[in-house]
DNA sequence: CGGTGTAGTCAG
DNA sequence: CTGACTACACCG
């Protein structure tokens, strides 16, 4: 709980680095230049040796689906990103959540899949990741934000609330942007902290397959203009209740402290283009009904 | 009997 | 908009 008042008032004066980008150059041990002299070739031959009945493989390649992609955690049984670029045409239409379910995602193998056992009377609701209100202009489309594999449990109030009303808010740039392109998924960070003072990961786990109930959602929100990108905002938000005195702002960070929390290089082809901060060129202000 | 499916109600 | 929960029909 400590951690969640250091981060509200933590946040604010958070660096604001956008589209710069720091790689830590280490020097160069002698490990590290032998294996440069090594071909490639050399390297084939010993991963075929070592690795003879093939390379561990943890399943987080892209999976895509009707109107949005994304990568999976087989040990957490949640998305890592779910990525989607919408227009406004995306948002309007007769497409219904009440012809929708939440079901298995039949891509993710049994094993590694969460199921609605798993979320029914745990005390936390399932929570997309893509929207379902994003997805309006096709059943298909929305149909398919209700694969588990789109799912993370999330507090009750925060879905309804704070989070839904982010999630209008991404909807609202589609009138002012060519498009939208947002990545979002769950995070856990530490929160707690032992008498000695070591900092603690503690996460819980619901159902029998055990998902992981993340501590903290994140968006990144990157809009164009005549098709090139032209602002970016990231938000890193508690998975609680957030009471509406709070504004988006307050849970802006930096892309580069995003991509190291999760340990993700979000655009990698997204090279040196100076980017504004969202809430610079727009308002980042959260509506307090649906409109 | 337990699991599935749907429709309606309730709440943030 | 975001969801859970309940009652009831159906089925093997």
């Amino acid at each position: 709980m400590s951690y969640t008042r250091g981060f509200f008032a933590g946040t604010v004066t958070t660096l604001f680095a956008v589209g710069v980008y720091q790689y830590a150059q280490s020097p160069k041990s002698i490990q590290h230049q032998y294996d440069q002299q090594v071909s490639d070739d050399v390297k084939e031959q010993i991963k075929r040796r070592i690795l003879k009945y093939g390379v561990p493989n943890r399943g987080e390649e892209a999976k895509v689906f009707t109107n949005h992609v994304l990568s999976y955690d087989q040990s957490k049984k949640i998305p890592i990103w779910v990525a989607e670029c919408i227009t406004k045409e995306h948002a309007q239409g007769n497409a219904n959540r009440k012809y929708s379910k939440f079901m298995p995602d039949s891509q993710i193998l049994s094993l590694f899949s969460a199921d609605n056992q798993d979320y029914l009377g745990s005390g936390w609701s399932r929570g997309h990741m893509a929207p379902a209100g994003n997805n309006k202009h096709d059943q298909r489309a929305m149909d398919d934000t209700f694969y588990l594999s789109n799912i993370v449990p999330q507090d009750m109030d925060n879905n309804s609330g704070f989070w839904n009303r982010f999630e209008m808010y991404c909807r609202h740039l589609t009138k002012r942007f060519d498009s939208v392109q947002i990545f979002s998924g769950p995070l856990v960070l530490p929160t707690e902290t032992d008498e000695k003072g070591q900092k603690l990961v503690v996460y819980p786990v619901i159902g029998k397959n055990e998902v992981a109930v993340p501590t903290h959602l994140y968006k990144i929100i990157l809009v164009e203009t005549n098709g090139t990108p032209s602002a970016i905002g990231c938000f890193i938000v508690p998975n609680q209740p957030i009471e509406n005195k709070y504004s988006l702002t307050e849970f802006q960070v930096s892309l580069e402290e995003i991509q190291r929390r999760i340990g993700v290089e979000f655009f990698p082809k997204l090279d040196g283009t100076r980017l504004q901060s969202l809430c610079s060129v727009d308002s980042c202000t959260l509506t307090r009904r649906q409109g």
